[in-house]
DNA sequence: CCGTTGTGTCCCGTTTACCGGAATGGATCA
DNA sequence: TGATCCATTCCGGTAAACGGGACACAACGG
């Protein structure tokens, strides 16, 4: 039937339920690029949920602008020249991030175990980039926009650890250390403690805290000054990569991080 | 030098001119995925003409979706793992999509063997378009989002060696050149001089470097500048197309190719 | 031929989120 | 230490987005 409602309904609640008009713009514009052919006003009323004279000022927009354009002898949207040619752009100026995760698909291919490239955001753990070996048993993470709690993974733990004395007492204050294993470190003197140690030792591991079944070992990506502003970690099933031969990937680790630390400017 | 205002000031009257704060919004994004590099919130003012606090709302709320991103330790601003996700669907599904389809189709039904679009994303090889000849013994390559590694197949060594020298330099000095064959290439003075070999005579080729038994020739797509934005590629079982064969469809590929660079706005 | 249904477009009073000058905070360098 | 530059936040005024509803228009079926 013609009744497939572009099988987007889970984007739907996102952009209905965003407050920014720009956001929710955009969010339109995804849904119809996804759609991969000419969609109508209709459809994407089902598919986004939003009110049929916001989509309508919003499509006009874009068609005016020469971002969107109309199907020849139809109503359907299509894509525009211009959100064309802006797309091939965004292709093209990837040259920083082409870097880093090249060095992070070659640590990828030598110990053949998924690692990422993550960052504190507003006191949450991001993941910058992810490759995954190619085992058939993966861990399903939130990718780019969502984040993980810090006090239970490798990296989170690393970065809280290399903050300035005073901002990770602010955070570890208001963080509410959820436990989610029964070996995840709930309580604040210990997660403390364990912070200190990081910094010793100079890396950090989850050890099944955050999901049972998976250990991490994480190392500090350090800028020119010396400064810890990212990490990068490796992470597997512990049935294939029990947490002692994790560590063993440290050192490997600690080169690919010098790599990457000299990528940012 | 750095000095350099981003000579974008073409753009600049039509952003700070621009009524609708979506359009605006836009017309930032274009500035900053133009200039290729990370870009920090003054230069963009200077770009845009529009003032601090609008343009850092913009890319507050930007970042906050995901579609941008910090330079790690930094300040400035570079494209996020959304904003990149979205340009690749955009291409993919584009109205001149279905124009750069017909050729190649036109292309494959011409020459009967496989042939595909191909750009360079985060330095790995992804297809934007491919079309199968009809025959029984048909490579299954990684579909749709995933990618190749390019120092082993014609499109990617093609588009390396097409990249600005500098860029082209560290990409290859980070690369693993993971050996999938016995004829991949695993040096990287040899791959380098390969490169320069293929800029030369224009066209690029793979000699069962990736998969014994298949061969490939790729020829440059180019802008209506002269860059080379992407990469068309004949593919083949050697039992059937020998690479000598594959060569002599470089004029028809190199035809194509220009009908299909001037469908990239 | 005329309802009916499924569309796309427009109007307009309400409200909300954007605007941008100015003040604040926070680096870096002398 | 103070000067300077730059990013970030504040805030009151206002313009722009919002969305219910009405209207046009086509494609059908009775």
């Amino acid at each position: 039937m013609s009744s497939r409602v572009l099988s987007l309904s889970a984007e739907s609640v996102e952009i209905a339920s965003e407050t920014s008009s720009t956001l929710k713009a955009f969010g339109v514009l995804e849904v119809l690029v996804r759609a991969g052919r000419a969609v109508t006003l209709s459809e994407l009323m089902q598919a986004t949920e939003l009110p049929k004279p916001t989509l309508h000022r919003a499509l006009a927009l874009f068609e005016e602008a020469g971002f969107l354009a109309r199907e020849p002898g139809g109503r359907a949207y299509i894509i525009g020249e211009r959100l064309s040619r802006f797309a091939l752009d965004v292709l093209r100026s990837d040259g920083a991030a082409a870097e880093r995760r090249t060095i992070l698909r070659r640590v990828v291919s030598e110990i053949t175990e998924t690692c990422n490239l993550a960052v504190l955001k507003k006191g949450a753990l991001v993941y910058l980039d992810r490759i995954e070996a190619p085992w058939p048993l993966r861990l399903h993470l939130p990718e780019g926009g969502d984040s993980l709690p810090p006090h239970c993974c490798a990296s989170g733990k690393l970065l809280l650890a290399h903050l300035a004395a005073p901002e990770r007492q602010r955070l570890l204050g208001l963080m509410a250390l959820q436990r989610f294993t029964e070996r995840t470190i709930t309580d604040r003197a210990v997660l403390e403690s364990e912070l200190d140690r990081i910094v010793n030792v100079g890396y950090a591991v989850d050890n099944e805290e955050y999901v049972l079944g998976v250990a991490c070992v994480a190392v500090p990506v350090r800028n020119r000054h010396g400064d810890v502003i990212a990490s990068i970690a490796v992470q597997g099933a512990t049935a294939r990569l029990p947490l002692m031969r994790a560590i063993e990937f440290v050192p490997r680790l600690r080169a690919a991080a010098a790599q990457i630390g000299s990528t940012f400017g």
